[in-house]
RNA sequence: GUGGUAGUAGCUCAGUAGGUUAGAGCACUGGAUUGUGGUUCCAGGGGUCGCCGGUUCAAAUCCGGUCUACCACCCCA
C-alpha cells in the first residue's frame, strides 16, 4: 500500500519485493531455468554487481549513462550496477581467454538494473537468465543458444502456439545497406527507423528518412521495406542478388547465404523450425551485434519480447584484448513472469515441511525438541509449536505449514514411548516406537536419512 | 524526460445531489472443538479514505499541488 510521501518507508520504484508465497514461485521458475541451462551443458558464472561505468560507456557511448544507475564512489571512481551481464562476461573471457577449453557455455542467472521509467514487463531491477557460448563461430552455436532459451520456455508447457522465434542477421543488414551505397556513419540511424518501422506514423519516417539519405530516401525505404517482408532463404538470395549484377558481390552474397542456411539447418535439425521464422524486422538495437540476431516473442496475445540475442564476434576483443567469438542471449523475469501468471503456467509452490511435532503437553516438551533434533540432523525439516495448544489446533496449523506428517505428543505419549504418527496426506494413522522414529519420518517423507547433525 | 488514467482494511473492491460511528468478500485472530487437519457456523481485531493545502457549517466525495502505481511515448543492452 503507497502510505505518505514516497519516503523511505515505501521502497524505491521498479524494485520489487517479494513475500514467501510470490518468491517461492520464483525460486520454481528459476529452478527451470538452471535445470534448462544444465541439460544444454551450460555452466553458471557470476559477477560484480557494481562496474567501473566505462565498462558501460566506452562500449556504447556516454548517453547510456542517462539509462545506469551510477555514482561516484568514496574514492571518486565512476561506478555503475550492472545493466547487462555481457560486458562483464567479456572481461572475464577476455582475461581467461587463452586459458579456456574452447568452446565455451557458461550461463549466468542474476539481477541487473537500469534507471529507466517501469512499465508493463519492465522494471528498475530485473532477473535475467544469460546464455553464451565463446570461441566457437559456426552458426551450430547460435542455434544452441536459441534452443536452450527455448527449452528453458518450454518447460513450463509453453509450446510452438505461444512462442515465435525472429531471426534477422546484421551481416545482411550490412550487406544490403552497402549494395545501396548508404554511407557506413548512417546505418545505425537507418536501422532504428527500421526497428521502429511498426510503431512510427509513416509521414514522420519519410521525413526522418530524407534528413538521413537525402534523395536516396524513397529508393532506400522501399528496398528496406522489401527486405522486411522476406520469409524465407530463396526469398532472401533472389533480393540480395537484385541489389547487384557484379560477379564478385554475387559470391559475396552467397557465401553470407550459406552460412545463414547453416543456421537455419541446425535449427531444423534440433527439431525447432515450427518455432523459428525468419524476420528482418528485428534489428536488436545498434550495439555490438556482428551476425545473426534474434528476439523470442509470446506468439500470441500481445506479441512482446520474452529474449533476445545474437552473435557479437569482435565485444571481447574490443574490452580485453583477446578476441574470441561469441553468441548468446538473455531472457528477463518480468515478462516471463507476466506470460506464465496469464497462462496459468507458473509451477505449483505450496509451502511444505517433511514433519510437524504436535506437541498437546507441555510435559512433553523436552521430548519433542530432542525429536526435532534428531529428525533434523537426518536432513528432514520439521516445525513444532512454541507454546502448546490443543490438537485441533495443533492440526490445523500443521496443514497450514504444508506438513507431510505430523506426531501426535501429548501425556500419554510420554508416558508409553509410543507415538501416533498421521499422514497427512492419506489420514492413515500409525503407532511407532520411539526408536524407529526418525526412520519412519524419513520413509513417509521419501526423503533417505542424510548423515551429520 | 513527455502524456493519459488511477489511489478507500494485508488483498480484490463497493461507497457522489458533500451530511451521525466508512462497508463486503478473501486473509488474519478467537470460539463451536480439553486427543486429531482441509469443510462449515459464530464472534473479533484491523482504516488519518496516499499525503499536503484550499472551498464549505460539514469533504472518502469538490478544487489545487505532491507522491506512488498502471498504461503509452522516448529508450530498450
Amino acid at each position: 500500500m503507497s502510505s505518505s510521501n514516497g519516503g523511505a518507508d515505501q521502497g524505491l520504484p521498479g524494485f520489487r519485493e517479494f513475500l514467501p508465497e510470490r518468491q517461492r514461485v520464483r525460486r520454481a521458475v528459476f529452478a527451470r531455468l538452471h535445470e534448462a541451462a544444465r541439460r544444454f551443458g551450460f555452466e553458471e558464472y557470476d559477477g560484480p554487481v557494481l562496474e567501473p561505468l566505462e565498462l558501460y560507456t566506452e562500449k556504447s557511448g556516454e548517453e547510456i549513462a542517462g539509462q545506469l544507475f551510477w555514482f561516484e564512489d568514496r574514492g571518486g571512481r565512476a561506478v555503475a550496477l550492472r545493466p547487462e551481464m555481457t560486458p562483464t562476461l567479456a572481461r572475464l573471457a577476455g582475461a581467461s581467454a587463452s586459458s579456456l577449453a574452447k568452446p565455451v557455455r557458461w550461463y549466468s542467472l542474476n539481477e541487473q538494473y537500469r534507471f529507466e521509467r517501469p512499465q508493463k514487463g519492465r522494471q528498475r531491477a530485473f532477473t535475467q537468465w544469460n546464455l553464451d557460448i565463446l570461441g566457437e563461430a559456426s552458426p551450430g552455436a547460435d542455434a544452441e543458444v536459441i534452443a536452450c532459451l527455448l527449452a528453458g520456455l518450454r518447460s513450463f508447457g509453453l509450446g510452438e502456439a505461444d512462442l515465435a522465434v525472429r531471426v534477422s542477421d546484421r551481416r545482411v543488414w550490412t550487406r544490403v545497406l552497402e549494395l545501396l551505397a548508404v554511407p557506413p556513419e548512417r546505418h545505425a540511424g537507418l536501422l532504428g527507423l527500421v526497428d521502429r518501422m511498426d510503431r512510427q506514423p509513416e509521414d514522420e519516417r519519410k521525413e526522418a528518412a530524407a534528413a538521413l539519405l537525402g534523395a536516396s530516401a524513397p529508393e532506400v525505404l522501399g528496398r528496406v521495406a522489401e527486405l522486411r517482408t522476406i520469409r524465407g532463404e530463396e526469398d532472401l538470395a533472389s533480393f540480395l542478388d537484385s541489389l547487384t549484377a557484379d560477379g564478385e558481390a554475387r559470391e559475396a552474397n552467397a557465401a553470407l547465404l550459406a552460412d545463414w542456411s547453416a543456421l537455419r539447418g541446425a535449427v531444423r535439425a534440433l527439431g525447432l523450425d515450427a518455432f523459428v521464422r525468419v524476420d528482418f524486422g528485428i534489428v536488436r538495437g545498434l550495439a555490438y551485434y556482428t551476425g545473426p540476431v534474434f528476439e523470442i516473442f509470446e506468439a500470441s496475445g500481445t506479441g512482446r519480447a520474452l529474449a533476445g540475442g545474437g552473435r557479437y564476434d569482435d565485444l571481447i576483443g574490443r574490452v580485453s584484448g583477446h578476441p574470441l567469438e561469441a553468441v548468446g542471449g538473455a531472457l528477463g523475469d518480468v515478462t516471463l513472469l507476466d506470460l506464465l501468471e496469464e497462462r496459468g503456467c507458473l509451477p505449483a509452490a505450496a509451502r511444505s515441511v517433511d514433519c510437524y511435532l504436535a506437541l498437546a503437553a507441555e510435559g512433553a516438551r523436552g521430548e519433542a525438541l530432542a525429536l526435532a533434533g534428531e529428525v533434523r540432523a537426518a536432513g528432514l525439516s520439521v516445525l513444532y509449536p512454541f507454546r502448546r495448544a490443543n490438537f485441533g489446533k495443533l492440526f490445523k496449523e500443521a496443514n497450514r505449514c504444508g506438513a507431510r506428517a505430523v506426531v501426535a505428543l501429548g501425556e500419554r505419549e510420554v508416558e508409553s514411548g509410543v507415538f501416533p504418527v498421521r499422514d497427512m496426506a492419506t489420514g492413515r494413522e500409525e503407532a511407532v516406537s520411539r526408536a524407529d522414529l526418525v526412520t519412519y519420518l524419513g520413509q513417509l517423507s521419501g526423503r533417505s536419512p542424510a548423515a551429520g547433525p
